[in-house]
DNA sequence: ATCCAGGGCGGGT
DNA sequence: ACCCGCCCTGGA
């Protein structure tokens, strides 16, 4: 495939490192000049700001606008949701300040199933690092710049790998969770369409913690990252500890407990705590 | 060495 | 409904 290029002109809501780094990605990495490249879908593509402008190359299956301007959500305006957010208070408006480039991805839904379910108490670095040798061992071959890229195995491909094959891959007690979701999808027990196609919320997160390696946390990913629900608030211990010390004030942050943050979220940002909290973790976790 | 990292699960009250 | 211990792994 031919590679392509769009230079996206006056972007004021768009920072690669705010986008890659605030949690809801795993397969972008930071290049020497500052850039990143990733793999999403059958797409492998390197972004880069500057001055004002975004430059998006790499190889595409379809027009590269059109690819990222749905990937990147670029017909949102974050603008608009940001002077919302601004307005709530004191605390979001500086944390928004801080991650001001900060876009909500539209990732693939089987791709961040799996995801978020090797996330489950885990470390980033781990997490990418496992997703890696998932994707070299068990998707395709793409080569660009003389590099070798690997997409996110399909359900089928995944299909390949026994417990077994994933435990060595360094899974850990996720194995079996991984291994059964990928039955549940191939023996279309449920399937990605019933879920992109539901429209209540509830429902859906209800159908999402069937699956093994999904509870609540998993789910409110799965909804905010690749299902497009703004309004949800996953809570993992960086939110907790941020909640706690701007609104709650107990010594022991363990003693908050989620549904006290849910019914806060929900009270303060309504139907934007999703995005709240993405400017709110990645503060937390940068500054 | 012990602890922890973007939780979930199963078995208790 | 809450609560608790346990679960692989690897880096600090």
């Amino acid at each position: 495939m031919e590679e392509q290029q769009y230079i996206l002109k006056n972007c004021k809501s768009f920072e690669p490192k705010h986008i890659f780094e605030c949690g809801q990605c795993f397969r972008w990495n930071e290049q020497s000049d500052g850039s990143y490249t990733g793999v999403f879908g059958n797409n492998v593509m390197n972004v880069k700001k500057e001055g004002d402008n975004i430059i998006f190359k790499g190889i595409c299956n379809g027009n590269i606008k059109e690819v990222c301007e749905d990937y990147f959500d670029l017909k949102t305006s974050y603008e608009k949701i940001k002077e919302k957010l601004s307005n709530i208070d004191e605390y979001l408006a500086n944390s928004i300040n801080y991650g001001k480039g900060i876009r909500i991805l539209n990732q693939d839904l089987w791709e961040t199933i799996i995801s978020f379910e090797i996330s489950a108490n885990n470390n980033i670095p781990r997490i990418k690092g496992i997703i890696d040798r998932i994707c070299k061992k068990y998707g395709n071959e793409i080569t660009w710049n003389n590099e070798t890229y690997y997409t996110f195995p399909t359900i089928q491909q995944l299909s390949k790998a026994s417990i077994e094959d994933l435990r060595n891959i360094g899974l850990g007690f996720r194995d079996k969770r991984i291994y059964d979701t990928t039955q549940i999808f191939l023996t279309e027990k449920m399937t990605l369409e019933e879920l992109s196609s539901e429209k209540d919320t509830e429902k859906l997160r209800e159908k999402l913690i069937q699956l093994p390696g999904v509870g609540p946390k998993v789910a409110d990913c799965i909804l905010l990252f690749s299902l497009k629900r703004y309004e949800v608030f996953p809570i993992d211990v960086w939110v907790r500890r941020v909640m706690n010390e701007l609104y709650i004030h107990k010594e022991d942050e363990e003693k908050v407990s989620k549904k006290e943050l849910q019914k806060l979220a929900k009270e303060k940002y309504e139907n934007l705590a999703g995005l709240a909290q993405q400017y709110l973790f990645y503060w937390k976790r940068e500054a």
